[in-house]
DNA sequence: TTATGTGCAAACGTTTTGCGGCAGT
DNA sequence: ACTGCCGCAAAACGTTTGCACATAA
């Protein structure tokens, strides 16, 4: 018991006081289903499935709103286009397959505690960071 | 001897077989001259300054052809903009002050060796890698 | 009922591009 | 001379916003 349950988004917004309207349960619902990395014109698609009269503006407004609820992260991987993701979900990093576009998401504790003691050595807290590893699949009788 | 000496950016156009015109002169000259992280209308800004007959879209021409020569590194910080730096000095990170967007740069071998070490246990070659830290100065008499 | 959210389309800030003229090799 | 660059202005791109209407609380 207690609340150590993971809540799901649309609870969250009701915790932060969000009116909540059928559009963003539409948008929260699309980003709770969604494993991938969609970005928001991705979102929108996968939305109007749900709620053929939503709009791409009301998307945009809505995971603007939540990720300043603290309850989206954004992302960026430099191809201009912004992405969201459930920020309560364990803290993880991302690795992004240059072959394929595929975003594997990973945590190591080591580098966690590296960041903090660089951060520190230079004279800053901590408050956040961005880690991203672009690389390409070893394939088996790839040698180099 | 040899060539261990460093490349001027003007150089290293000419190696890859770029043709060079004064605009493109005047960018690589005030990248050169650049110990900060400016973006695109900061640097139109500066290369007006040696050259005012440049135009905007030559600095944009400019800097994608050096960063697709592999001359420069494309840098996004979240601000929507991006910067250009020099690809050829030492590779290093950076630490972004929350407080006054100063950029602070930094290397970390460790990290680096941590980092080849995760993208192998997932399957992959590392390529590349961003690496951003975000924080705050820490202030004397800052206790927490 | 009243404040707040929505859809639409227009505006935005950054970056790219089509064009006719100009310049590097 | 010939290819490729330049400046200009317009377009493109992802994102935000003003407005009149609709809806949650």
């Amino acid at each position: 018991m207690g609340d150590d349950m993971a809540k799901d988004i649309i609870q969250r917004c009701a915790q932060n006081g969000l009116r909540m309207t059928d559009q963003r349960r539409t948008v929260a619902q699309v980003l709770e289903a969604s494993q991938d990395h969609p970005d928001v014109e991705e979102l929108y698609a996968r939305a109007l499935k749900l709620d053929p009269r939503i709009s791409i503006a009301t998307v945009y407004r809505s995971v603007k709103l939540f990720e300043e609820s603290g309850i989206l992260e954004k992302l960026e991987f430099g191809d201009g286009r912004a992405r969201y993701e459930d920020a309560e979900r364990d803290h993880h990093d991302h690795l992004i397959d240059m072959n394929s576009g595929e975003v594997i998401e990973f945590i190591d504790p080591d580098i966690e505690a590296l960041q903090e003691k660089i951060a520190e050595r230079l004279g800053y807290r901590l408050k956040g960071h961005r880690l991203e590893l672009y690389g390409v699949p070893i394939k088996r009788g790839d040698n180099d």
